[in-house]
DNA sequence: GGCTCGGACTCAGAAAACTGTTG
DNA sequence: ACAACAGTTTTCTGAGTCCGAGC
């Protein structure tokens, strides 16, 4: 089946690979002439350019972005470098731009787009579709297979992730000029748009990308990939779990070495055996080093600096308390105590010695070498195979311990996504609190206080038919209790479903269930479960996930161990 | 032979788009 | 019946990890 299939040359990732090339973003349409921009309160036309950057900033307007300081300034540089040198002359003072008028403009447009009727938005979803139909989809070996990012990105201002020194510089309309295709020899070549050509076309079939540029901002590439639900990604995703399992195996062992090298009259290894403690105790991320002032400031295990850990020999009547305090991937902040074996903390205090707060914590280590060091425990083993390990037994142990066989479904998937929880704190995925959190816990709460509202005048009318049972002892008293006696029940069910809900809504608040759920809990782990304990797979897997995991839905029964 | 740096890939939360419910 | 809106799914693209080519 599609699962299954011959093996290729080491390296070689396809041997067909048709597509139509990615699709490009609609060019600019300079605004209507009654839409203004304003200088020092004067009205100002700009060049197509240097207007069309201006909107960039206008449809920003209500963002807090725009109040940073920063942002502004990287904009207003590269906005300047946009106009023609009349506009430079004029515009020199950010804040004496007026975008208001501009920025109504996109609010409104947005606005009728929305009130559109139906046979219009009808319209609009068919010529999307079309383009999905025709740009959205590649050939590779023989199959017809979704592309996940078939568009390119259009120009805008960068958004960074918290403190980004770039933020707000101008990310450049991306042209066919631009774009390496990559495809294979004999199949039929993308053409570029009229009148344009492409960078470069090329048959690469090393590797798993249809297309690329370079992007301006950090001057890294950008590609056009697959969807997961490719059987190419499909099967890395399965690889990457065939890993984590492996590390199963020998994982105990390495912890025995670890532990040993606490000892090491080598520096190096002390720090390496440390950090390899959190990576694998606090699912920490490895922590490349990166280039100062180009991103913004976080850390991983091993760019970690004195300023992120704080040690308490004595905390809350714990013993070796190590508070770590740090921002993280995507700027997210991690914040931990944690009461450690005293030869790490012992170490951590040898480390952070007569060194000052900006120091790095690990100054010998560094992720290459931990990573070759994994490499020479187990083949196929990095610091990231850790977190994937230890969400996914996590989940498989929290499963166990969490599942009710007598339970409701719904009860069964509290259960579940208390496990799913579980691995998302250990991971440290957040998210922020929905704006319309507290709002809607107020109308859960309501319909709570009503449920039990009804649970107890159930309550009483079942009393009182059972009065009556007592007195009249006749068979239409006898069916009266029994009804009252299901109504109840129906009731009370309700009034615990909507506890639990609410239960599962509050502990959610600020977990994101996400992303671990896509890429660090092996897919077979859930399915073996709903499998044995009769959920159907769709109460845990929508339709995009399913087709991520079909790989998994293939494979796996409710044996399944990971 | 170690190190740097570009390249290719996975993983990340926010925002937009869509859907289904409710008043 | 229908609009508002709350919840869910999809899209978007930035931010990591890790490898290997080339010096």
């Amino acid at each position: 089946s599609r699962w299954e299939e011959e093996k290729k040359e080491d390296g070689v990732k396809w041997t067909q690979l048709e597509h139509r090339g990615p699709y490009f973003a609609p060019p600019y349409e300079p605004l209507p002439e009654n839409v203004r921009f304003y200088y020092d309160g004067k009205p100002l036309k700009l060049s197509s350019a240097a207007e069309e950057v201006a909107t960039f900033y206008a449809k920003m307007l209500d963002h807090e972005y725009t109040t940073k300081e920063i942002f502004q300034n990287n904009f207003f540089h590269d906005w300047r470098k946009e106009m023609t040198p009349e506009e430079q002359e004029i515009i020199q003072d950010l804040s004496k731009c007026d975008f208001s008028e501009i920025h109504k403009y996109f609010v409104d447009k947005s606005e009728a787009r929305k009130a559109l009727p139906k046979e219009e938005k009808q319209k609009l979803k068919e010529e999307a579709d079309k383009i999905q139909e025709e740009y959205g989809f590649c050939i590779l070996d023989g199959h017809r297979e979704k592309i996940g990012n078939f568009k390119t990105e259009p120009p805008g201002l960068f958004r960074g992730r918290g403190d980004h020194p770039k933020m707000g510089m101008l990310k450049k309309r991306i042209m066919p000029e631009d774009v390496v295709i990559n495809c294979s020899k004999d199949s039929k070549i993308p053409e570029p748009p009229e009148g344009h050509k492409w960078k470069e076309v090329r048959f690469d079939n090393t590797v798993t990308w249809l297309a690329s540029w370079t992007e301006n901002i950090q001057n890294t590439l950008k590609y056009i990939m697959l969807n997961p639900s490719s059987k190419l990604k499909g099967e890395k995703d399965w690889q990457k779990y065939e890993v984590a399992r492996r590390l199963k195996d020998v994982v105990h062992e390495i912890r025995a070495r670890y532990r040993a090298d606490w000892k090491s009259k080598e520096m190096k290894n002390r720090q390496r055996a440390v950090a390899l403690y959190f990576i694998d105790k606090l699912a920490l991320r490895a922590g490349n080093e990166k280039e100062e002032g180009e991103t913004a400031d976080t850390v991983g295990c091993c760019s970690l600096r004195v300023e992120h850990i704080r040690l308490h020999p004595r905390l809350d009547g714990q013993e070796h308390v190590v508070e770590l305090d740090f921002l993280g991937k995507d700027s997210i902040r991690y914040y931990n105590r944690v009461s450690v074996e005293k030869r790490v903390f012992k170490n951590l205090e040898l480390f952070v010695k007569n060194k000052d707060p900006s120091d790095d914590l690990f100054d010998r280590l560094s992720t290459t070498f931990l990573n070759k060091h994994l490499q020479h425990l187990m083949d196929g083993l990095t610091a990231k195979v850790f977190r994937t390990y230890n969400a996914s037994i996590t989940l498989q142990e929290q499963l166990k311990a969490l599942t009710n066989p007598d339970d409701s479904v719904a009860g069964k998937l509290l259960s579940y996504n208390r496990a799913n929880r579980a691995v998302a704190v250990l991971c440290n995925h957040q998210r922020s609190v929905p704006k319309t959190f507290a709002k809607s816990m107020e109308i859960l709460q309501a319909k709570i206080d009503a449920k039990k509202k009804q649970v107890e005048e159930a309550r009483q009318e079942l009393k009182k038919a059972e009065d009556e049972l007592e007195d009249t002892k006749d068979a239409k008293a006898e069916a009266n209790v029994e009804k009252k006696k299901k109504l109840l029940k129906r009731l009370e069910e309700q009034l615990a479903r909507l506890n639990v809900q609410a239960t599962d809504k509050e502990e959610n608040k600020q977990i994101a269930l996400g992303t671990s759920k896509l890429n660090y809990l092996d897919p077979r782990i859930s399915i073996a479960w709903c499998k044995k304990f009769g959920v159907p797979i769709e109460k845990i897997y929508n339709k995009t996930q399913r087709e991520k995991f079909a790989w998994a839905i293939a494979m796996a029964n409710e044996d399944f161990e990971f």
